[in-house]
DNA sequence: CTGAAAGCGCTAACAT
DNA sequence: ATGTTAGCGCTTTCAG
């Protein structure tokens, strides 16, 4: 299974090197440190570096904590690793982020599950994290638990009730803002949106956005296109029809899941995008957005920098507004479901 | 930001606790952790309880590891955290298999980068993790970084030239066998199969498995009916167009995004699924699979038992057979692509 | 029933 | 230029 030696196969440590070497631990803690005001022999050093070579030294990080003080350990709590492919950003982006600074990420991931979170908490807790993050799969207000107050805490893509914890969250508003932009850059002025029925942040955000950028180009708006539908393929499919009927040129989905059902609904019709009728998504899922037919506008929902943005917080590297938030903004992604002409990335090749 | 005290926020220790509870740490150790051989007095042992309470203490794991001579951390490299849901999936099933067994993960995201992997292997090996679990986001060959033979090691969803290391990898043949049979099983007998172009486990399994399930039903294989094509949207959209003209009434996708293409040409040619063409994908990628119109018949690659058996091998929990391997089963998912009255699960509710 | 003490692997004064 | 030593917070014999 592994290339274990004997019968007792304890470590190496840092002793047995200083032992091979023929010089103290200190000796060897400092060239194996590499530290800065440590006079070592060139002759010694020699053999230290030799000795760690030939065991296979490798410093324990635990005896290094113990010392220190304070781990090299940062928490992330995620409430869903898995349902969605938008956590793993959060969690790659954090890591990174981390990495790039020294630190070590400990996930644990709740699906929800109180008892998990709590679980989970303790368990980072206890092995002295020098902070956590907690995050959300989707933008919402969060009851962060209780433990969090023993530690650092940075709140990554939802926020408390209270605002005392910083919060990295997505701007909506601007989001909802720039989709709704590059439907009307096209010359769309009857544009229809699709948003979805659950009271959200996304919900309300998104809309404002959308009302503003109307205002802004000197649309009014018109309650009517408005529609609210389950933000899923379902949802879209069902909301297109009245909306096509209302003469609406361009329409704006909640996201692309929803603009996935736009694209069957207006084939159904024997329409076309975005001849017919220009479609914006939003969350850039690449699985969706860059394959459909034509491959969907939408605006990026930025997880990877909310992961990382988390962590710059974290470590005091990025200062919150005075509201405890920062906010990441969400990119548009222009392909060719609003102007055909427009979206030139042709799919990435895919693997297997 | 957080309830850190005053100057020296120094963490409460086992000692803070024996002096206010007026034992010694011995004592309270005892009844922290509840070790059975200790008779406590019932009266110091709440005294004990309550100190700890009070003072909110916090038993430090890097300390308890020190002494005990091993770490609970298990670690896990993976070369796309993000690039797709799958990762995710694994990192899931470890993740829930290492915690039912006190273990914690330590994962790592290369993104294929070699430095990054040796210097993530080399930091679990720093944190003396029990053993680490090596994946891949597709199932295929891995040459695995020098430093992985320090610990036990096990593969998961790819193998090593040797074989030499436990490998946990998806029944590709088994799964190619099932989807085949899905098509069978409908009186399908002219089933074309849209494989991948690029050589990999996954187009020789399912292929094999395909002629396996043929064979099985007296169907005679017929090269014509394989064709090769990326395995995207894209590459199901152009293929699928010689294969109709092979009058096929079935067929059996790589994956599930080139049944997503593949619907796509069908749909352009004003057929429709599953009434002219029956279609089964690969993979059972959720946001695609269950709500494309209509959702698609496919075979589930196990990504979370992958994640889950790969800890269980690890811990010894399972043993590999003899060849190294433990070979996790693609089990079927019946949806309304094949046959419009199987499907019965209407997609669930979807959140934001 | 409880406490004293050794020591896990390492770092950081402080000696030499 | 290098060695000695005292802990870091905890578990675990071994004595009382």
């Amino acid at each position: 299974m592994s290339e274990r030696d004997d019968s007792t196969p304890r470590a190496v440590t840092m002793r047995d090197v200083a032992q091979a070497a023929g010089v103290s631990v200190s000796t060897v803690s400092h060239v194996v440190n590499d530290k800065k005001g440590a006079r070592i022999g060139k002759e010694a050093r020699e053999r230290v570096q030799r000795a760690v070579q030939e065991l296979g030294y490798r410093p324990n990080a635990m005896a290094k904590v113990l010392v220190k003080g304070h781990s090299r350990f940062l928490g992330l709590v995620a409430d869903a690793i898995a349902s969605t492919p938008f956590a793993g950003q959060i969690i790659r982006g954090a890591q990174d982020e981390a990495w790039r600074h020294g630190y070590v990420l400990l996930v644990a991931n709740t699906e929800g599950n109180e008892a998990a979170e709590t679980e989970a908490i303790a368990m980072m807790l206890e092995h002295k994290v020098r902070g956590v993050l907690y995050s959300a799969w989707y933008h919402r207000e969060v009851e962060p638990p209780a433990g969090l107050t023993e530690t650092d805490c940075v709140l990554v893509n939802c926020f408390a009730p209270g605002g005392d914890l910083p919060a990295v969250v997505p701007d909506e508003v601007a989001g909802g803002y720039e989709a709704t932009r590059m439907l009307l850059a096209e010359g769309h002025r009857r544009i229809g949106f699709i948003n979805t029925t659950s009271p959200s942040p996304a919900h309300d955000g998104r809309l404002e956005g959308y009302r503003r950028a109307l205002t802004d180009a000197g649309v009014s708006f018109e309650p009517d296109l408005v529609v609210d539908a389950r933000p899923d393929q379902e949802g879209g499919f069902e909301a297109i029809g009245p909306l096509l009927a209302q003469d609406v040129t361009g329409v704006f989905c909640h996201n692309d899941r929803v603009a996935m059902g736009v694209y069957d609904g207006v084939r159904e019709r024997g329409l076309r995008v975005p001849g017919d009728l220009a479609v914006v998504g939003f969350d850039n899922q690449e699985v969706i957005a860059a394959h459909l037919r034509p491959p969907l506008s939408t605006v990026a929902l930025p997880h990877y920098e909310l992961g990382r943005v988390g962590v710059r917080v974290l470590l005091g590297l990025d200062q919150p507004a005075d509201d405890g938030r920062v906010v990441v903004g969400c990119p548009p992604v222009h392909r060719a479901s609003v102007n055909v002409t427009a979206g030139v990335n042709g799919p990435p090749a895919a693997p297997h």
